[in-house]
DNA sequence: ATGTGACTTGTAGTCCGTA
DNA sequence: ATACGGACTACAAGTCACA
């Protein structure tokens, strides 16, 4: 359960290493606590939309690059 | 303030009223509370990625569609 | 058909740790 | 540098009544 989550987690974790980013950088950089970048990644929480933004403005992308297709979520 | 929500709000009603549907049919058909769908179109919160899923799912369309663009909300 | 107030409940999100 | 937990606090989620 819960594909989404995990979906958009594993897009935020790929995009900060790409990035060259730990998650302490990411959670200082967007302004939230460090576990809950953690958590974000390992697919436990379901984050807002402001969230989102926050994220992909510090990951220098789009938030909709964050998202996954809609066909991703029934493998 | 909270122009994301607001923008989020806009695009959501508008593509609602595309598809011919009233409040009233995008809750029952998504599962939530009529008054939260009007909450959620006047930008009077932040929704959660679940739900913006949830809706384009029932809007037929793409939830990167219901996204603004970064740069409308600096308006 | 929609806006809004006054709620309650669930969970998003924080802050403290341990390993 | 990250995973994971407990114990919080803030706010999203959901309900109902009435304009």
């Amino acid at each position: 359960m819960d594909k989404l989550a995990k979906a958009v987690g594993e897009r935020i974790r790929h995009r900060r290493k790409a990035c060259g980013l730990s998650q302490d950088d990411l959670a200082l950089l967007s302004g939230m606590d460090r576990s809950y970048v953690g958590r974000i990644e390992r697919g436990e929480v379901n984050i807002t939309v402001e969230k989102l933004y926050r994220i992909a403005t510090v990951l220098a992308c789009d938030p909709s690059t964050l998202l996954p297709e809609a066909t991703e979520l029934y493998s």
